[in-house]
RNA sequence: GCCGGAGUAGCUCAGGGGUAGAGCGCAUCCUUGGUAAGGAUGAGGUCACGAGUUCAAUUCUCGUCUUCGGCUCCA
């Protein structure tokens, strides 16, 4: 007798050794035709693989991770099949799955190279040996069989994966002609895939170290129905319309020019009113939480960053210093603001009582980012850090590491960002050499942090190896149009910089004691908040910040000057409004400054100037009826204030 | 930086060994209009840049720059 304990805490008993597909069936055939695989005491497991003794058990399908995982691999293995097809004595890599879809680096025989036009092959390829159903079979081998195999194929890449698995945990799967080195779980069979897509192409670094070969990576996607397929591809595109370097342009926010350089964003006009409305905005919010604004130079003496570290650990990443041709002094652009913060808190003693000191500085920063990655305003060279330093003693620094997330709270509730995920960076115990400053230090601050983020309920995920040199660090991160992760805010504890600007403050008990200092920016740069804005809102901002906050539209020229007039009266009263005297028709302008998204459209004409009033139409929303310009003003305030309310309580 | 695409009008793109095309935009004129595209005419290009092959290169080859998709990196 075998007991399955299911999910639900209800119990199967099976007379013998049964599989994952086993039970399945004995629940519902549909769960049967559904099931993708199966947990077996917290491992995932193939389905077809006996379950010898009693378990507890979950069985997924498309709907859960693992179900999609075993989904993605085996169709990593399909797609190898197919490859190894057209080019027998592949070399294959690794071949796993990713957020959608899977990829496998590959190495092809006499440096063949694939290119875009033969995937369309190899999709072919793969949906024939789909629907052969062949079946996918799981076979235990010893090491030395497996090394043998793979040295057989001369396919050094699976011998250097297999010299580093132990012996006895060694699986291979094989479905017809093709047998991979995997540790699984995969599929039944082939048959369960029914759409393919091949996406892309790229090259990849053998491992994931630039040191070793380049492979070739084929990234793809899969389903188990040819419409969810199609639905994908559409998804795609949508994608592709929210892009901010295409919103960007399109809208005439920002641009980049081959004579400035790479990566070097200019913000255009509207770009800069969206920009300043984010940065007065911040402003006020720090103003309530005793900030205080400074302003420090782009340029600073390389002994500034000698004594931070960063020219150590970073030199290499910057722009090269500047010379002075007479005195040969060097000067840095400078790559990060905190060395001219600490400076500031040294301009004059402190004492306890005056902490914590709260500065803040929209500081440009310039870094020399790799040109392969570059990015729109994701990643560029030369940025804006909403940044700010919080010096404070010890016993200050939870309450002030709290303070700051009610901060990014804040910024985010104005935002509509609910989508975020926080991420804890704690440092990696093994590897103590990649870290500046005592343990003792780094345990006080990785607590301080943790208990922070506790107290606020704040929902985490913690990476271990993922904190800056100097400390652990709290980041946001926001998805893009195209599901990439951005890392937004970020809050992280400096107990370093302190110790090397020696900076101190004058206890009570007249003693000198080193402050612990924060760097925190919820936006974390201008440029790629504003990028991912762009594409969290598909260009629709929210009507506090977008540029232009109502056009007014004359239905004839005879009517340009009292637009003109109506436009003058909001713009005094704070409401950003354009006025198009463009010789068109009321239809034609109208549908051009809906397509420019444009909140209100205010149209003038014979009544409306007889009345003095303004016809009101609201984007995407029509026409909402005549109103006197005044009550419009007071409707376009009572919105903002709305839409900013976070800020008031 | 590395691998692989791409670069033609302000924008989106077609074309192709004999110095170029569309739509949108822009300009001028006609039209003066009531809630998502009125009409006519016109201007605008060293076909990214540099070299090579050729009688002839925007087209073919190589290099450079920029850009896109990845990889590596990200204080």
């Amino acid at each position: 007798m075998i007991k399955i304990t299911l999910p639900d805490n209800s119990v199967k008993e099976f007379s013998g050794p049964v599989t994952g597909m086993e039970i399945a069936q004995s629940i519902s055939p549909r769960l049967a035709k559904d099931v993708l695989s199966v947990s077996v005491n917290g491992e995932i497991w193939d389905l077809t693989r006996k379950i010898t003794d009693d378990a507890t058990v979950k069985l997924h399908t498309w709907n859960d991770r693992e179900g999609k995982e075993a989904f993605w691999h085996s169709s990593a293995h399909l797609m190898a099949e197919a490859i190894e097809y057209f080019y027998p004595g592949t070399k294959f890599g690794i071949g796993p799955t990713v957020d959608v879809g899977f990829y496998y680096d590959i190495a092809l025989p006499d440096n063949q190279q694939l290119t875009e036009k033969d995937l369309q092959k190899i999709e072919k390829k793969m949906l024939e040996l789909a629907r052969q159903k062949n079946d996918i079979v799981r076979q235990e081998i010893s090491k030395k069989d497996a090394m043998e195999m793979f040295t057989k194929k001369h396919d050094e890449l699976k011998q250097e994966l297999i010299g580093e698995l132990e012996d006895g945990t060694i699986t291979l799967y094989n479905q017809g002609n093709f047998t991979d080195l995997c540790r699984g779980p995969h599929l039944p069979n082939t048959g369960y895939i029914k759409a393919i897509k091949l996406t892309s192409i790229a090259g990849a670094y053998w491992r994931g170290n630039e040191k070793n070969q380049m492979l070739t990576r084929v990234y793809g996607v899969t389903f188990p129905k040819q419409k969810m397929l199609e639905e994908y591809l559409v998804m795609l595109e949508e994608a592709k319309k929210r892009d901010h370097r295409k919103l960007g342009k399109e809208m005439e926010l920002f641009a980049f020019s081959d004579a400035v350089g790479q990566g070097l964003p200019l913000w255009l006009p509207k770009g800069t009113q969206l920009r300043m409305q984010l940065e007065d905005f911040l402003k006020k919010v720090q103003r309530m939480y005793g900030y205080d604004q400074v302003i420090t130079p782009h340029i600073g003496d390389v002994k500034l960053y000698k004594t931070s570290g960063h020219y150590q650990k970073y030199g290499k990443d910057s722009f090269q210093p500047i010379t002075t041709p007479a005195e040969g002094e060097e000067y840095m652009l400078k790559p990060m603001n905190c060395p001219h913060h600490c400076e500031i808190y040294k301009v004059k003693p402190h004492s306890y009582k005056d902490l914590p000191i709260r500065m803040a500085e929209f500081g440009t920063v310039y870094r020399y980012e790799q040109s392969g990655e570059l990015h729109g305003l994701t990643r560029v060279r030369g940025f804006t850090q909403d940044d700010a330093h919080i010096f404070c003693r010890p016993d200050q620094l939870k309450d002030e590491f709290k303070k700051v997330i009610d901060i990014i709270f804040i910024i985010f509730k104005a935002l509509s960002f609910d989508n975020y995920t926080a991420q804890i960076s704690l440092r990696d115990p093994k590897n103590p050499d990649k870290y500046i400053g005592t343990a003792e230090n780094w345990d006080k601050a990785e607590r301080a942090i943790i208990e922070a983020c506790e107290e606020k309920g704040l929902n985490t995920i913690t990476e271990t190896g993922e904190a800056a040199f100097y400390g652990p660090k709290l980041d946001f991160m926001i998805k893009d149009a195209l599901g990439r992760s951005w890392q937004l805010g970020t809050i992280q504890v400096d107990y370093n910089l302190p110790e090397r600007f020696e900076l101190e403050y004058i206890g009570a008990d007249d003693k000198r004691h080193r402050p612990v200092m924060i760097h925190r920016a919820p936006f974390g740069s201008m440029e790629r908040f504003v990028a991912v804005l762009i594409e969290h809102t598909a260009g629709k901002f929210p009507l506090w910040l977008t540029p232009d906050q109502a056009v007014v539209l004359p239905i004839s020229e005879k009517y340009n000057e009292y637009a003109e007039k109506v436009s003058n009266l909001l713009n005094n009263s704070d409401i950003r409004t354009l006025v198009d005297d463009r010789n068109e028709k009321i239809g034609r302008k109208i549908r051009d400054n809906e397509l420019k998204r444009i909140p209100y459209l205010l149209i003038v004409g014979e009544k409306e100037e007889e009345s003095e009033t303004v016809s009101v139409r609201r984007q995407g929303e029509g026409d909402l009826g005549v109103k006197q310009v005044g009550e419009f003003a007071d409707l376009v305030a009572a919105e903002v204030r709305e839409q900013l309310s976070g800020l008031y309580n």
